[in-house]
DNA sequence: TCCTATATTAAGAATTTGTTAAGAAGTAAA
DNA sequence: TTTACTTCTTAACAAATTCTTAATATAGGA
């Protein structure tokens, strides 16, 4: 049995499915097999309890109320932070894989229905076994100069130094430092880390940028007056 | 389906309609599909905000009051920063569309109403599919003799060397760098760079003229007398 | 040459951002 | 639930930069 041994945290999966039976039969396998579980109910669910645990691999059903499997796909894989999160579709026909291959969204695999335990877990296993080295080595961190910014623990090290930052400011810094360089207007950026019916000051921005600023220097954030902000070294 | 896929991150869509129900019927579905949204009004709105966003689309209602479709697409035509943004039309009659392809304003298709989401997310999807790779490849930078104009990092470098300049020297080497040897009447000048709202003297295009000039030598702007500006080497 | 368009300069308007502090809102623990 | 604590947002003011104007000098074309 892989994952479960001492050295290796347990692997987190999430499962999304508008089917009881389908989510306890699945989840019952894979918690045999070691995985640390997570159920949603549809693509909405799946999207809010992905951002807090962080799954490593996501299975979902294509066919949900709400939102479907693809826009759910399609909407976490928009989102950097899930960038290396496996995600896996349940499909009925073989068919229709081509068809979500087709659609790009950005699935590593399928699994097809009716499901077979053993095929499911071996499917699993072989994913996860792919990136272990992989996710370990950069999973979601972003190296930049004398910082990693660790999406998943959400924390900053300079210099090897842990900075805690809040949720805010945090992201705030993800997303300039995701590229570099480039200039993000305020508009953007308020677009990317507040809610779309949120609506806030120009100013709340400035704040958590000298926030971000006072927790790490002035180094990294600069200001491009008149445009937005950028982060560069 | 794009914009999903790692590498691309979200791509941005503006749209641009005086009728409220439009803009929300069409903003929820296409956030549904994982476009980052944003709305304008009308065609002065629109230039403003595609200016600061900096959208991978546009959709333009053709009629609307203050700056009709028409003209915000030819308006934004003009500016070598939108030179590959995709504008799409919406037109209440198909014939229409006929009209603005006579009218050479350098639109890329239409959508006709009454608007039926299903055809206007394939429509979508298949213009910006069709994008991906030149949009996701295309460098915003203008490379013209010894300066590098990166209109993303808001910074032009010249022989390698950083030159910082504030945003209206920038906007205005970068319109006339954008097509070395045009010459740009004062009027165009205007057009493109300050509002539509904003009247500014003459003499304030001079002004600016020679600071760039002071930051970058007088070796790239030349005068036309009693014409306008040119880039040339 | 003369006339007009542009260059140059410097001053102050206007805009944008930085900074601070206070209170609101949100969270977690008791 | 209440309490204690953190985070977020706002407002007000300060500081910095950018933009615009006006005044004057200079240059180029009829």
């Amino acid at each position: 049995m892989e994952n479960s041994d001492m050295t290796t945290p347990k692997q987190k999966i999430l499962i999304v499915d508008d089917e009881p039976d389908i989510l306890e039969l699945i989840e019952y396998n894979l918690k045999k097999e070691g995985y640390q579980v997570f159920l949603a109910n549809n693509g909405q669910e799946a999207v809010t309890t992905a951002k807090k645990v962080m799954p490593d691999l996501i299975i979902l059903d294509i066919m949900m109320p709400k939102m479907d499997g693809i826009e759910a796909c399609r909407l976490m894989r928009s989102m950097p932070e899930f960038k290396n999160t496996f995600m896996v579709f349940l499909t009925a026909r073989s068919e229709e894989y081509s068809e979500i291959a087709g659609f790009n969204v950005g699935a590593d695999d399928y699994i097809a229905k009716p499901i077979k335990p053993r095929a499911l877990i071996s499917r699993i296993n072989a994913i996860l076994r792919r990136n272990v080295y992989s996710d370990e080595n950069y999973e979601n961190k972003l190296e930049i100069g004398d910082l990693v910014i660790d999406r998943e623990a959400f924390v900053v090290y300079q210099q090897g130094k842990k900075i805690i930052l809040a949720k805010k400011e945090f992201e705030l810094l993800y997303l300039l430092a995701s590229k570099p360089g480039k200039v993000y207007t305020r508009e953007i950026i308020l677009k990317n880390i507040w809610e779309d019916s949120v609506v806030v000051t120009n100013r709340t921005i400035d704040v958590h940028i000298r926030k971000l600023r006072e927790k790490l220097g002035d180094s990294y954030v600069t200001t491009v007056k008149g445009v937005g902000y950028k982060f560069e070294l």
